[in-house]
RNA sequence: GCGCCCGUAGCUCAACUGGAUAGAGCAACUGCCUUCUAAGCAGUAGGUUUCAGGUUCGAGUCCUGACGGGCGUACCA
């Protein structure tokens, strides 16, 4: 509808002979008494024709040509914009075309033929996911959703790194517990993982290997060890929220591709890396920082921002024609050297976009809660899952704008119960799923349905709210802001509510029945949709 | 100090990227279950959008400054 307007509107612009066409611009009102869609492009062009924006508007509608099964009526309004209200067949026949396109009714093909990356959680493997992973993990799986519902071919990538000092500390954690519980004298590293799972990882490797490590003071094989344990964990957690990863990348293999000495010997090349204290810079000076960074420190050892210049010219080497990061706020810093440096390697950086989260704020009795992977202060993904379930869990982190801090607070999460807000949209689902079951058994239709019965304010306002979903979709995938589409179908279900108690199904006569049958079955098929995309499901029962 | 993000109802947050009368959910108050699920609905109350300027037909949204909070600003990741 909008395509279709924006083209009407810029036939009846080509009477003013302008030299720049500005962009036209149509929106839905908020106030459902200023009509169904309404542009301001008479307030637009108020300055470039030297003439009030209501004349011209006046003007607009006059060249206007447009058909009258679309639209019922034009009209100016306020201080210039011209309102549109969309005539009863439109909304008919797209209800019906609704119920046919089914489960991808909402899809696009905005970016199809496109091969999209995203990579998120991307988290060491050091301990279990917290809620402090939690939005990342959820954040990056649906605005992968998103993206797949646009017609991009999209790859989840996990990236992480099991070569670092981290891991060595965690390794070392693990074997001081596996000599402590062997009764054995043991020294538990500076700065080491006190997690009771880490206990459990030593305990493991007493119940296969006995105490056949402790010969050896090599703390490889704990760190193996805790690997494979801890990403057995993560992978289950994750698994549990409905995510599916189809990469796990390691940092490890861009030193044995030799991605890192190619990259630092062409930047040596183009004069922006150069020794300089036993170190060698990467000369950030040049995209207007106010200090050069390290990429190898004197010890001979990369920094991350190396790798990371590496890893996202691997990504665009394997031909992505978008790669999305997810990051946290903390992060913000680092990835304009990252962008600086694939940009000088020759690649084109428009193909990177950054998605930057704000902190999670973990409230716990009441109080801010500090968490640490290290110290063993955390609540885990899986304990919070353990208490409200996965749809509770993603609801929770896609609820707001990635661009706001998001305050989690544990025990009102595990109360929430009756009150959370996810269900609203669920059992907006189950009831309408309760009252086709029941006319199923109280009808049976053998004609046509007669939409053009919908007649009621809750019906045609329902199903005006039903054909904006496709719009919403691509909004939020465009912006990656899955929020935008939980907020549109709160207003769904809102919608949908008020018809439920306007205008009864069951006890009606048959052809008014059959309409409003097939206005609850669309209603299920938007709400269905849109849950799928946010990986939360739509239950037939409550 | 410098950079990025944020500041909207008592609390948690929206506001379709500059549009018309700033909206929801909790919490409070008043009603509504012999009719398709009351995990619901209808209503009341709650606001100088932190403050001060500016830009224009029009500002919660853009620009400047102040105040308040978060995160960065390492040869840590």
């Amino acid at each position: 509808m909008n395509d279709y307007l924006q083209k009407i509107i810029s036939k009846s612009l080509q009477q003013f002979e302008l030299d720049a066409l500005p962009e036209i611009q149509t929106e839905a009102p908020k106030i459902a008494s200023h009509g169904d869609a309404s542009t301001n492009i008479a307030m637009m062009l108020a300055k470039p024709l030297k003439n009030n924006p209501r004349a011209i508007a006046q003007l607009i509608i006059d060249g206007l040509n447009y058909d009258e099964k679309k639209i019922s009526a034009v009209e100016i309004a306020g201080p210039g914009f011209i309102n549109f209200r969309f005539a009863e067949d439109y909304l008919f026949d797209e209800l019906a075309g609704i119920l046919k396109s089914g489960e991808s009714y909402g899809k696009t093909d905005s970016l199809s033929g496109n091969k999209v990356l995203v990579e998120f959680v991307s988290a060491n493997p050091t301990g279990p996911l917290t809620v402090g992973h939690g939005r990342n993990a959820v954040l990056g799986d649906t605005v992968a959703r998103l993206l797949e519902w646009t017609g991009a071919d999209v790859t989840r990538e996990y990236y992480f790194n099991d070569a670092g000092r981290q891991m060595r500390v965690l390794g070392q954690s693990v074997q001081a517990r596996y000599l402590e519980q062997l009764g054995k004298d043991s020294e538990f590293p500076e700065g080491g993982y006190e997690g009771e799972y880490i206990k459990n990882i030593a305990a493991d490797l007493i119940r296969e290997k006995g105490d056949a490590l402790a010969k050896s003071d090599d703390w490889v094989p704990f760190k193996e060890k805790a690997e494979e344990a801890i990403f057995a964990d993560i992978s289950h957690t994750l698994e549990r929220m409905k995510i599916n990863m189809d990469s796990y990348f390691n940092e490890h293999s861009l030193y044995e591709d030799g991605s890192i000495e190619q990259t630092i010997s062409k930047l040596r090349k183009l004069d922006l890396a150069y020794d300089a204290d036993g170190a060698t810079w990467f000369r950030t000076t040049q995209f207007g920082k106010e200090k050069d960074t390290v990429l190898i420190k004197s010890t001979g050892e990369p920094t991350y921002r190396l790798p990371d210049i590496a890893y996202h010219a691997n990504k665009l080497d394997r031909g992505f024609d978008l790669c999305i990061d997810i990051f946290g706020a903390d992060h913000i810093a680092t990835y304009p050297d990252v962008l600086s440096g694939i940009e000088s390697l020759g690649y084109d950086k428009s193909k990177i976009d950054v998605v930057v989260y704000q902190f999670v704020t973990i409230v716990k009795d009441g109080q801010p809660f500090k968490m640490s992977t290290r110290k063993a202060n955390f609540v885990t993904l899986d304990e919070l899952m353990d208490e409200v379930g996965s749809d509770v869990t993603r609801f929770f982190f896609l609820m707001r704008s990635p661009n706001t801090h998001l305050e989690f607070d544990i025990a009102q999460a595990k109360e929430a119960g009756e009150k959370n807000p996810v269900f609203y949209l669920q059992y907006a689902h189950a009831r309408i799923s309760s009252i086709l079951r029941k006319t199923e058994e109280a009808y049976s239709f053998k004609k046509e349905p007669k939409l053009q019965l919908l007649e009621h304010s809750a019906e045609k306002s329902l199903i005006k709210t039903l054909l904006r979903f496709p719009e919403f979709i691509q909004s939020a995938a465009e912006s990656r802001e899955p929020h935008r589409l939980i907020n549109y179908l709160n207003d769904v279900a809102s919608a949908f509510t008020t018809f439920y108690h306007d205008c009864r199904i069951i006890g009606v006569e048959n052809d008014l029945a059959q309409a409003r049958i097939q206005l609850a079955k669309a209603t299920a098929r938007v709400l269905k949709n849109g849950l799928t995309i946010l990986g939360i499901s739509a239950p037939e029962k409550m």
